[in-house]
DNA sequence: CTTGACTCTGCCCCAAGGGCAGGGTTCATG
DNA sequence: CATGAACCCTGCCCTTGGGGCAGAGTCAAG
């Protein structure tokens, strides 16, 4: 039996996190004196901290390792596996992040794009909302749209592509609510009444937008980035206002167009 | 001018965070209405606000963006860059450890390792300790043994290869304390007075000492653990104590050797 | 018996905010 | 003009994983 002193030196473990795991049941000393609170370590708990600490310098939080530690050895290696997992996508978002910021400070971010406007006329918006994460957001436009395809089935006047407005942010850790709408006919909007709860129906005035296109690999979080600060660069210089938050009009099919492909209209409602 | 609530919705930082910025000198806001507190934020603040929240979406702690933020751009670059060559070397050394802990887990670790033992007679050691960091362990073995030949030059008994102790863990958020020892005969040592007060004299008795032969690959944190473990094993398989902590005896010379060259023997002395 | 080393609990602290309470402001509407 | 809704203010407590210290109790060697 080792006293906390020893058992801290032999696992490298501070005194006050051995504490601290014995009140969140990661760790429970042995034996404890009941009338000095004296805590002892058996040998065999040697092995268990080595592993905590283990867990610990790879930062993965107590919490996670309470529900890990006592997993059967394959099935601790699936959650180690999954938790590094996470962390390697949350690393590669900010590695990507940093890229565009150097390359942003170092003014070599003079990528051009073309930046176009049109007439947008007055119609109908079918519209699912929904908050969800930016890993979510692929699966939540294909079943959306399926939703509001059959909410007004055989509808003829079904005009223009859908599309996805960001209210907002949407990322790894942040779920801004997200809308997907479907352009309809004005007449036909009314006409139709929406068999489902979720679907909402929204008359949008007449206005027009400007608009970039961009291939399926630009459109992604944070290599958007360049083309929505161009886009509002060019709101600045035009001095025009923007009506809403921009949105993506999703022109081609995701799962057809290669990375090199137009994908998607980065657009934004102006006055 | 913008309500703190209009300027929370176009940089998509919260009020709370506003305020936070404000306390710790980020972000000013433009006027402050003295009788109600009311913060009034301008537009020209909006691009600041931006870079702040990008910044904090690539996790950089708030006091290094106080420093960034005022940088001009390719000296922000620059240090961004070193910011996040930072993460990227923590989150290398968090990637090899998973690897290993994964490996284990699953059983697979099953690498063999040749662990032999000799004998080490009576001798005296000079020894040079530190408190040192992961990335400074190689400039300090460099510039103490250098120290420690000139410290007893011309000393006939120098005998056997320099080795490191490591007192405490020493990765890159820890620094244990760490002795560089070099053998002398033991006679020499009571004759030599080291003329440099760092310099300690100490008398090692005569022990066994189990160690593994690794290459310079294996020599690095954590891919050194499972020898570690080899030889722990080894330990209580054969019922034998260690004397002190392993120690690192440097049989090759560094800079020449190659990666898969026997570069270090990693040792415990044993009873 | 004493002394020094060790251990106990409890409290305050860090970063970067989130959430809420209690109270004051502003603005549009009746 | 009054009032309600929306907005804003400060201040306090909470989170993670401990670090550090105070005051008090305990253990073991001399």
């Amino acid at each position: 039996m080792l006293t906390i002193g020893e058992f801290s030196g032999c696992t490298r473990l501070s005194a006050k996190a051995l504490r601290l795991y014995e009140q969140l049941g990661l760790l429970i000393p042995a034996a404890v004196d009941p009338s000095t609170g004296y805590r002892q370590y058996g040998e065999a708990q040697v092995a268990r901290a080595k592993n905590i600490a283990l867990l610990r310098h790879v930062d993965m939080p107590l919490a996670v390792i309470v529900e890990v530690i006592d997993l059967a050895p394959a099935a601790a290696a699936a959650a180690i596996a999954a938790y590094w997992s996470g962390v390697e996508t949350v690393t590669a978002e900010r590695r990507a992040l940093v890229r565009y910021l150097i390359t942003r400070y170092e003014g070599d971010s003079d990528t051009m794009y073309d930046i176009n406007v049109r007439r947008v006329p007055e119609r109908g918006l079918f519209t699912i909302s929904r908050h969800i994460h930016a890993d979510g957001v692929g699966e939540f436009f294909g079943a959306a749209l399926q939703r509001l395809r059959s909410a007004a089935p055989g509808l003829p006047g079904v005009d223009g592509v859908p599309f996805l407005v960001y209210y907002g942010e949407v990322s790894a850790d942040s779920d801004g609510p997200v809308e997907l709408c479907r352009p309809v006919g004005i007449a036909d909007g009314e006409v139709a009444v929406a068999s489902m709860p979720e679907v909402q129906l929204r008359r949008e005035p007449a206005h027009d937008e400007a608009f970039i296109r961009l291939t399926r690999a630009e459109v992604a979080w944070p290599s958007m980035l360049p083309a929505i600060e161009a886009l509002e660069r060019w709101l600045t210089e035009q001095g025009r206002q923007p009506l809403g938050p921009p949105r993506q009009l999703m022109i081609a099919d995701w799962r057809t167009a290669g990375p090199d492909a137009p994908a998607c209209d980065l657009a934004v409602p102006v006055r």
